[in-house]
RNA sequence: GGUCUCGUAGUAUAACGGUUAGUACAACGGGUUUUCAUCCCGUCAACGCGGGUUCGACUCCCGCCGAGAUCACCA
């Protein structure tokens, strides 16, 4: 059986958003899931749009998602090299095949003219296909035309309309007529193919089995057909991925639409499984009721038949929600310390000289409530630092508004004296001192844990008082206290 | 304009001729005798329209409407 072999083909022209990583992940899958190999390869022939850094962003990109690549840059491989411009001799030595079977000519046309063609066409309203205006070099003989043609010129496709047919495996069966069969420019006026050509020859000679693009080369099928044909290549499998959807209105997600980039979702915290998670399920699912897949199980579970042919909207919300049960699921069954890992520079900067098993008690008690890992910036800095003390976050309490400052104030003093006594600081003993002191208090558990909350913390929420006590430790506890009540006291 | 694709709740989706059209996110309400969250329970909410075919259509066919992609020496 032939080995399948499936690449992710960017351009450094920049990061890669959300928009078009599912290209990169559904070929993975669908290599990992066949024991084949997974390929990256850089389409760089665009020397005005190369971003420098770009490949860097991408090699990143693919490599916390967690799709490491088999073949490609760093790793190299057999078939390289894989950056195009690297490949320009391969290109060149195709292209004089074309132009000895009579499938290339060179167009020295300027772009003005062309301009011009198409201005008239349209005028005429008659759609505009560059093979009705082909220069007179299209008709000289090959042995003239691989002569005459060198660098500097660009070369065109010598297109044979007719119909074609073939099956996308996204989107079924296929079939165009001859009007969209064109001239296409094979190599470009720089001297480097054009796309067009280059991913033809370039998925050959690394014998890749599945394409799998964006809807938007869906167009351009007739004419890469015609290239399988005239270069005597066996065509590969098509998967043509639907778009993602901008989140309002109904276009594709773009850069223009401030679609992120995917690692600015890691920087604002969110875990790679989440993402990876979310992006596979966004116009895939294996027709169970299954949310929750590892990578593991993404694999197990793909396959290409089940890939959505509709575009799907981007939610930011849900995407938020799988961090949520990654994040926990992470806490819950490789531990705390392992979701502990992740956090590194999301915590609060105030935390930063702090022991990290004290940081660890903190993620142990709050991991529930984040989001993201981001979220561990507002939500624990009062573990590391005193808070300011606000006296109206106590006052203003909805179920501290309606007790009189007397009252808060005999209510700290009591729990102040208490607390005093206590010396197993253990989350429960002090879960049993604090129902005590509930008791004692008069009042309902609402407004008695409330104040205490909030004495020590001054956070708009944090995780339940015993453990919250409990982590912060006895001192910390105790002279918060104190200085909340002396706050109020003073007024 | 030519060519091509798509069309189930606000969003993501299930159904592959027969179900009270299922699930998740969101929203709303409630519970877990402490906040926020987790977790649990409940409510709201969809087959674009019109014709066929059929005993029966979200499902098959046709037309329409709507949305999108593409028509570069960009990928």
């Amino acid at each position: 059986m032939k080995e399948i072999r499936t690449r992710f083909a960017p351009s450094p022209t920049g990061y890669i958003h959300i928009g078009n990583v599912r290209s990169a992940i559904y070929p993975y899958l669908i290599a990992r899931q066949n024991d084949g190999k997974f390929i990256l390869r850089i389409e760089d022939t665009d020397r005005a749009r190369y971003v420098e850094g770009a490949t860097e962003l991408i090699e990143d990109t693919l490599k916390w998602l967690g799709l490491e690549w088999d073949e490609g840059p760093i790793v190299g491989g057999e078939n390289g090299p894989y950056f195009q411009t690297e490949r320009k001799d391969h290109y060149i030595a195709w292209a004089k095949k074309l132009i000895e079977t009579g499938r290339a000519y060179p167009d020295d046309t300027p772009s003005e003219k062309i301009d011009e063609y198409r201005k008239e066409d349209n005028a005429k309203k008659i759609p505009y296909l560059y093979r009705n205006h082909r220069p007179a070099s299209a008709e000289n003989s090959p042995e003239e035309n691989l002569e005459i043609w060198k660098e500097g010129t660009p070369l065109r496709f010598k297109a044979d309309p007719k119909n074609y047919e073939w099956k996308d495996e996204v989107m079924g069966e296929m079939h165009t007529g001859p009007e969209v069969c064109d001239d296409i420019i094979l190599i470009k006026k720089d001297g480097l193919p054009t796309y067009n050509f280059a991913h033809i020859i370039d998925d050959a000679e690394m014998g890749v089995t599945h394409i799998a693009r964006g809807v938007e080369y869906l167009s351009s099928m007739p004419n890469y057909l015609a290239l399988y044909e005239a270069l005597g290549l066996d065509r590969p499998l098509f998967l043509s991925l639907p778009h993602i959807l901008a989140p309002q209105g109904n276009k594709k997600l773009g850069k223009r639409d401030g679609a992120k980039s995917v690692t600015e979702y890691r920087d604002d915290g969110v875990l790679p499984e989440a993402m990876l998670n979310y992006l596979a399920c966004l116009g895939w699912n294996d027709g169970t009721e299954k949310e929750i897949y590892s990578k593991d199980e993404l694999i197990k579970a793909f396959s290409i038949d089940r890939i959505q042919n509709s575009g799907a909207r981007f939610d930011e919300v849900k995407i938020y929600w799988y961090n949520g049960q990654w994040i926990r699921k992470i806490a819950d069954e490789q531990g705390i310390d392992e979701l502990y890992s992740r956090t590194k520079g999301f915590w609060p900067e105030v935390a930063e000289n702090e022991p990290e098993d004290y940081k660890k008690k903190v993620l142990s008690i709050i991991y529930d409530r984040l989001k993201t890992l981001s979220d561990l910036k507002s939500m624990t800095e009062y573990f590391f630092v005193d808070p300011k003390i606000d006296a109206s976050m106590i006052l203003e309490n909805k179920f501290l508004k309606k007790l009189s400052e007397t009252e808060l104030i005999e209510l700290l003093t009591l729990t102040i004296e208490r607390l005093n006594d206590v010396s197993d600081w253990s989350e429960e003993n002090l879960q049993k001192e604090l129902n005590d002191l509930l008791a004692k208090s008069g009042k309902k558990p609402a407004e008695y844990f409330s104040l205490v909350r909030i004495a020590v913390s001054f956070a708009p929420f944090s995780p339940a008082l015993h453990q919250t006590l409990s982590v912060l430790g006895r001192d910390k506890v105790l002279s918060r206290l104190n200085m909340t009540r002396t706050a109020l006291v003073s007024g």
